[in-house]
DNA sequence: CTGAAAGCGCTTACAG
DNA sequence: CTGAAAGCGCTTACAG
């Protein structure tokens, strides 16, 4: 394929003109512009990104790494990550890890080979600090979302969890459910504590106590919120509400009560939380706890764009509000 | 951070010495690269990708062409590409077209920019044949998914739609049904109307003609598949059954069913297209013309690595069987 | 088995 | 406003 010196000979220039027709950022006299134009379209020219990035110190690149891609939640944080990236001029590269440390690792290792200009890790696992080190050490910027970890010099987007979880609580209460059971997330990530916490500060108000045997946890997947859910009907079978801590598990858990007999919301009352899009499309449509999941890839990309462009400037921490959805899996409870 | 440059010096050889210990491609005495092992460990050394690639004409980075990842059904295909390309050492450029010409056009160029070593396009919008052509002029080797058009030169990963249209037609006979309505895809994708031509031929063969009347199509997202059922039933409100072409479309066509007051699948039943994984979670649980997602990625990702490695091979066309999977959202028809 | 040298395709001071 | 030259960090013949 042409290269910067077949248009400069066929443009009779230089291949420095080349560039700075390319770059549009040093003045060319008009005509010689015009050549160097045609003879961009004649060769139908393209930069070549790897020796402009090698040269100029720059790829074009980002990482994003996620624990799974065809997780609604993520997919759709991705989508509008890899929207604003594009426009911005950016191409992300995409990196799943299902949570693994070696990934990560594995990940960044290469990201950092790539030479990516910022990377976006949402709901890193951080049980060790290595990993994020390493980036900021090589002086990548870095942007933290979902990860409620205090670390210096890093931007951060955090959703207000304790408010989700005492939203949920309060609500249920509301409706008049005092045997409330909780699928909470199997994690490391310190927010699903602050979750919990909101939670219980909520029941507590109202004089219940959110015993361990009403609290099970999953891993996030259908399936897990499908099989808690039969365990802590076993484990109590009078339960008129459950909080389950993402859509999809409520979903599992949805399907697990009808397949026991109950009705929903006429038996259990289901409160999820993320606000995927199918949870508007279930079968009652999900009463949830909304993140915003489109503003957290916007935020996500938008601070990372801004820190490329400003490294100096001082991280920031945005914290999202989360919002409760009414919809027809909840109702008041009888009793 | 460091460079071969800062080994070389540390362990006292040349470069070339220090490229041929990290690349493992040459014989090295032990005890030298012992000593470039451990001053490579010392100074955290990683390859430079953009050098490597530059000089070795190689960017291990790979072009993934989607309309939509969050899209479940191509965020599971995109998945199992990104897990594939990761194990052989590539890394994996998103990028999200809506089927939009100019996005696609747009990113195939910056694709071109990078370097890719190979581009992998599911569901191309292939109006033109230009873009398709830029990457074939540059030799970047390329595999077309779901998309029925005969191209010279490019692996293609088919499945069979004709079969898939058939299969669908077929059950709903079995179990009776006369009344079937039918929600296509407004695609200019010749796999679709293969779709279409096996059902009618099902129907045909029992001596029904699938009318126009009976016919709609939408744009594959769910409220699509939901306006596209109220026009339908609209229509022809005595249908027993609707072949939507795919789950998201068909989950939309439950829920405007049930927005009716028709159950399904006692007044209506339906047969998705698909087998996304979340249409075993409806309620009820989709009947469905499964599509091996999983294996569709595979083979992309296969086909692409092969051609990598053996540019010369003749290109294949692999066409992928269908199935149906009998769940829930459908029953014999009383009449 | 090892090293010196050329060169991949750009950008960017520097001199004019 | 333009061009010659250096150099980004590698790989890979080539010579030894």
């Amino acid at each position: 394929m042409a290269t910067i010196r077949n248009v400069a000979d066929r443009a009779e220039v230089s291949i420095s003109t080349v560039s700075r027709v390319v770059n549009g950022n040093r003045p060319v006299r008009p005509d010689i512009r015009e050549r160097v134009l045609q003879a961009i379209k004649e060769l139908d020219y393209r930069p070549n990104y790897l020796a402009r990035g090698l040269r100029a110190r720059n790829s074009s690149m980002l990482g994003l790494i996620i624990p799974d891609n065809s997780n609604p939640f993520y997919a759709e944080v991705a989508r509008a990550i890899e929207d604003a990236g594009f426009a911005a001029g950016y191409s992300v590269i995409l990196c799943n890890t299902d949570l693994s440390n070696e990934k990560q690792q594995a990940y960044i290792d290469v990201l950092l080979s790539h030479k990516v200009e910022g990377v976006i890790l949402i709901n890193m696992n951080l049980v060790t600090l290595d990993n994020l080190e390493r980036l900021m050490t090589e002086h990548v910027p870095v942007v933290l979302a979902n990860n409620d970890i205090r670390i210096p010099a890093t931007d951060q987007i955090l959703v207000d969890d304790y408010q989700g979880g005492y939203h949920a609580g309060q609500y249920l209460l509301r409706l008049n459910h005092r045997r409330i059971g909780c699928i909470s997330l199997q994690s490391q990530f310190p927010h699903i504590p602050k979750r919990i916490a909101g939670f219980r500060q909520a029941l507590t108000e109202a004089g219940i106590e959110l015993s361990d045997e009403l609290c099970t946890t999953g891993n996030g997947r259908y399936d897990s919120g499908y099989q808690a859910t039969q365990e802590l009907i076993r484990r109590q079978p009078n339960l008129t509400a459950i909080f389950v801590f993402n859509d999809l598990m409520a979903l599992g858990a949805m399907n697990a009560l009808r397949a026991e007999g109950k009705r929903i919301p006429e038996d259990v009352s289901i409160i999820g939380y993320d606000n995927i899009f199918y949870s508007s499309t279930f079968e009652p449509a999900l009463t949830t706890i909304a993140q915003p999941i489109a503003t957290i890839g916007e935020e996500c990309i938008t601070r990372l764009l801004e820190r490329i462009e400003h490294p100096d400037r001082p991280p920031m921490q945005v914290t999202l509000p989360v919002e409760l959805i009414e919809r027809a899996s909840c109702r008041a409870c009888p009793d």
